[in-house]
DNA sequence: AATAGAAACCTGTCGGACAGGTTTAGGAGA
DNA sequence: TCTCCTAAACCTGTCCGACAGGTTTCTATT
């Protein structure tokens, strides 16, 4: 009935169980068979059944837990952020590059957001902005408050795929954070950062895309000069 | 020494294993430790170890071969071109918000590349633009070029998160790109398709970015138009 | 009809086994 | 001494059986 072609009884695993997802027309949250009826029905032991639902859940494809059965998986920007940090730290892709991607998407998702913004995402972002003034001497809190303005950003411009390629760069983000803060520090730009991100917010809240696509510029602008100056190649 | 949180032990190996590549400054084709190396010095079944390496290689981070043992792996889109996919068939993602991602990419794509380009991608581009016209009565053939393309202007970006990002759209691209093509067959627009292609290689091997940005917002509204006219939602 | 408890089901982890494929170390030959 | 080949050692892929928890479902009782 079905030959896979990938070499491997696990490959065709992965292959049959992403078929049965969509054979099945399974949405998020719906369980798949267990272990056994797979291992049943492909004719392969449950190892193999195993090792193929680890994978799609390595992918965040499915979801497992103990005693569950596994569930089809909301996306999820989980594994991206592992894969890029690992082209990071094998040197195959450099921070220079991945801010020159992050500007592109987010110049674009303001330009969305600013138009696109529920009034709810426009509080929450100015709250946001807010809140990292507070958390001004606490920088670890303040990186997590940044790193969720931006992705906050991103789910207000209401496309899926921004919200996963900027959740895809948290994960070496917060390797890099730190080093752009603290070199902010010795220039005196801690405070213009914290204002930026506040105008960046009320530019989304006023609708004012272009406004909104400046002040983004502005940040990255910054933001790799920071780095820059910190003496990141 | 080492308590990894995850939930499981295969979480934890997954952590380990990660932290070794990282620790011992891996690059890709590197040798790890054998599963039966890893299992002892992690105190850990060979099943826990095998089912971390399956999902290191499902995230493309490491690569597992019979007999040989793992090896660091190359960067690849593979496993983000299946999560693309996944988001697409459970209703997630649609494809006019993949069309916006892309235009946002590519649009930045042609400016670096027209600049950065080598004189051998230019040629590469240009020869793959004929070849495209070439194969204008093969569908197959030409959709697999036509991706080639775009993967070979990313490519002379000089950025690898770009070939990544137009790579993991790749997948799903093979389910529309048939949609669109015969949408054009109706509207008599494959040559100027084919033509638009021709010309914005010899934009990029004239180096002359804003033409090739041009060119690129053409090709999009043209693309995402022959979608629409075929209904796709 | 509601509910508590038990039975059935399910996943996580372990250990052992064996069929191939790969690497390595050593020895034969040049 | 150097090359080349072969056999041993190593390694991964797959299967099986077992058992400790966690979860779902069924049932009997209230």
């Amino acid at each position: 009935m079905q030959q896979e072609v990938g070499h491997g009884l696990v490959s065709d695993a992965i292959g049959a169980i992403s078929r049965h997802i969509r054979a099945h027309d399974l949405m998020p949250g719906d369980r798949l068979p267990s272990e056994a009826a797979m291992s049943k029905e492909l004719n392969v032991s449950r190892t193999v059944v195993r090792e193929a639902f680890r994978s799609l859940s390595a992918m965040r494809i499915i979801e497992l837990a103990t005693g569950k059965r596994a569930t089809v998986s909301q996306i999820d920007h989980g594994a991206m952020s592992l894969m890029i940090e690992h082209g990071v730290h094998t040197d195959q892709i450099n921070i220079q590059q991945i801010y020159d991607v992050r500007r592109t998407i987010e110049t674009r998702i303001v330009t969305l957001a600013a138009i696109r913004r529920s009034d709810d995402e426009a509080a929450a972002l100015i709250a946001l902005a807010q809140a990292m003034r507070d958390a001004k001497d606490d920088a670890s809190r303040l990186m997590e408050l940044d790193l969720a303005f931006h992705i906050a950003l991103a789910r207000a411009s209401k496309n899926p795929v921004f919200v996963l390629i900027v959740g895809a760069f948290q994960g070496i983000t917060r390797t890099t954070w730190p080093i752009g803060w603290k070199s902010r520090a010795a220039v005196r730009s801690q405070d213009a950062m914290l204002a930026n991100h506040a105008d960046l917010a009320r530019a989304i809240a006023a609708s004012d895309p272009r406004l909104a696509v400046e002040l983004m510029s502005l940040h990255f602008d910054e933001s790799i000069g920071a780095l820059l100056a910190a003496g990141m190649s």
